[in-house]
RNA sequence: GCACUUGUAGCUCAAUUGGAUAGAGCACCUGACUACGGAUCAGGAGGUUAGGGGUUCGACUCCCUUCAAGUGCACCA
């Protein structure tokens, strides 16, 4: 609409002598009930004009529609000046635009942007927390990649630790030596199990001991469980043959635990790092600082940064005994990230637990003078909550990842099966689509909400599959598929002389926000803004199709036009589903 | 206690980033042509945008304040 713009700019000047900026311009789709599609919010104009809204909006309108061939009228309610475009501007924009093959498409923008997004432990199974973090993460990518950056989708896997140790240890003790395979458990799960029974005897150990006189800490530093999962720490740390041997064999195992659960999420990545690697990195900015006088040492020789002045604390970075903490080896990590691909944006996605952890992280790189530092993101989302409150794996309250998938795809299954409408089917196909239409109810839930906002998951009400969910849109893309699988020859005629009707047009304006949309979902890392609007131009459709006969329509040439929009529409329906990770059926 | 985030219909979410009479879905009620797919469409009911104050021509949006919920404040990761 920038020609509308141009023109407000010329009228303003013409009328009123002044030049303005664009950015006092102000147009939005006009409400539905109000006549036009496009309108101008004169307020902020009025100081220009020195006249009444009404009477600038009146005056506006008239220049615009005076010189603008494209406006065929206008009429203005309190301060708001509603445009009505002619029918051939909107049909070139359907010819001429939506269905061109570049529709949408942006052109690389030249710049590199790192997606870290998933990053597991790899102690426990993934988790429904998980699940908003991969689709966020993978949708994000998704939609960078559209709207033109050139992305890098990155997985720092948490492998190493005490955490890791304890299943390890609880496995050695308890689990006779037990495999994914003599006991038919995905590798993931196997080793949660341990994760759980080893906290399970810990607990015991801690009773144990309180019952004989120790205090809550002290039974907790003191049972011979977790002394000798640190003692097995320690033995990692060292190289120990024997443990590093029994940690590979367990991460393997979870590995391939991962590797399904994300090729079931349908979720990827182009660069793994792995803590193991990098845990030890970070001690050599540290130098950096203290040289540039960036960081401080205390005393006892601990090296420290004081950020008080940026509002938050004085931060550890290095133990007084020289080790590391989490905060150090990011300091390295980022680094490493850096040097490999030199992006110009780093967007790392992770709860809002860690918000703070981040603030001082970024600060830091940036008090250093860290190159890239300024493209650093933290896409903080927020906590996935059950109605009785927050997940936690140690009271088996979490929703497990691969549960969820499987019940999805039942859900679906007996949606499908009720329906009938699948007929000629192979037993492959329909499981194909129930994956299908499981997944897109599920990723379209977790999607549609704000990243920001914390997500309220309720087990007990299955994700619905009517009304605002992925189902109805994927129910739409089918119908569509439908009508455009009836006809043989659709012709690609550009010369339309019939009237649009309402719903036509809506469709037609719908479609061609779509480039917008990407652009503002990609600048506000929000997969939602694409949910929202993809919802949107379906019911649009739906609309559209209800009221309008395509087939049956009064001549060819109509036919052949609503045959257009039917097409386009389904083109793009597909496109932004594809931007949130979720497929489209032909058929359902 | 301090810091950050959030609070919109009974429930789950929107609101073009300060614009019109705050919109959808679910649930509830009513209706839909012998037509291209009824996982659809149309209509009804449902709101003091947590409360109060302020800025503005205009506030769900910005500022102050009270309340409520969540998260973070380790020589843990």
């Amino acid at each position: 609409m920038d020609f509308i713009i141009e023109a407000t700019i010329k009228a303003v000047k013409d009328l009123y002598g002044i030049s303005i900026d664009t950015t006092v311009i102000n147009l939005q789709e006009t409400r539905k009930e109000f006549e036009g599609q496009v309108t101008l919010v004169t307020f902020p104009l009025i100081k220009y004009s020195k006249q009444s809204p009404e009477q600038t909006g009146n005056e506006i309108g008239a220049f615009l529609s005076n010189t603008l061939p494209q406006i065929e009228g206008f009429n203005v309610v309190k301060g708001f000046l509603n445009l009505s475009l002619t029918d051939s501007f909107w049909k070139s924009k359907l010819f001429s635009e939506i269905l061109d093959e570049n529709f949408a498409i942006f052109k690389p923008n030249g710049k590199k942007v790192m997606v870290e997004y998933s990053s597991p432990n790899t102690n426990k199974p993934l988790h429904l927390g998980h699940v908003r973090n991969n689709l966020l993460g993978f949708s994000v990518a998704e939609i960078l990649t559209a709207a033109g950056f050139e992305v890098v989708k990155t997985n720092l896997v948490n492998d190493r630790g005490i955490h890791i140790c304890k299943s390890m240890l609880a496995w050695k003790k308890f689990g006779n030596g037990e495999t994914p395979t003599s006991s038919g458990l995905k590798g993931d799960h196997l080793v949660g199990k341990y994760y759980v029974l080893f906290d399970k005897e810990y607990k015991k150990q801690i009773e144990e001991l309180k019952a004989i006189g120790q205090t809550e800490d002290e039974a907790k530093k003191n049972a011979q469980l977790i002394l000798e999962a640190q003692a097995m720490l320690q033995k990692w740390e060292a190289g120990d043959e024997e443990v590093i041997a029994l940690w590979k064999t367990m991460n393997t195992w979870v590995y391939e635990g991962f590797a399904e659960t994300y090729k079931a999420m349908g979720v990827s990545f182009d660069k793994f790092y792995y803590e193991s690697n990098t845990y030890l990195l970070g001690k050599d900015i540290i130098e950096e600082g203290l040289r540039k006088g960036v960081f401080f040492r205390k005393e006892d020789s601990s090296v420290w940064i004081d950020l008080t002045d940026e509002g938050l604390d004085q931060k550890l970075l290095l133990r007084s005994d020289g080790t590391s903490v989490y905060i150090t080896q990011d300091l390295g990590t980022a680094q490493l990230k850096y040097n490999d691909f030199h992006m110009d944006k780093s967007i790392y996605v992770v709860g809002n637990e860690q918000d703070y952890h981040f603030k001082v992280l970024f600060t830091i790189l940036e008090k250093l003078g860290k190159q890239g530092a300024d493209g650093l993101l933290h896409l903080s989302y927020g906590m996935v909550d059950l109605p009785s409150g927050k997940m936690k794996s140690r009271e088996g309250t979490v929703v497990d990842a691969d549960d969820l998938m499987n019940e999805m795809e039942q859900t679906a299954k007996t949606h499908t099966e009720n329906l009938g409408k699948i007929n000629g089917f192979s037993e492959e196909e329909k499981l194909e689509l129930y994956h299908t239409i499981g997944m897109g109810a599920l990723k379209y839930f977790l999607l549609k909400v704000d990243p920001k906002k914390r997500l309220l998951f309720n087990p007990n009400e299955s994700v619905d599959f009517q009304g605002h969910t992925g189902p109805f849109i994927q129910y739409t893309h089918a119908r569509i598929r439908s009508v455009l699988n009836r006809v043989d020859t659709m012709l690609a005629d550009t010369i339309y002389n019939e009237k649009l009707d309402i719903e036509e047009r809506d469709l037609i304006v719908a479609l061609s926000n779509y480039p917008t949309i990407i652009q503002t979902s990609a600048e506000g890392y929000s997969p939602a803004v694409i949910a929202n609007y993809v919802y949107d131009l379906a019911k649009i459709y739906n609309k559209f199709y209800h009221e309008k006969s395509i087939l049956q329509a009064e001549n060819e040439q109509i036919k052949q036009f609503r045959l257009q929009l039917t097409n386009a529409s389904g083109k793009v329906i597909k496109h932004a589903m594809s931007l949130l990770g979720i497929e489209v059926p032909e058929r359902m």
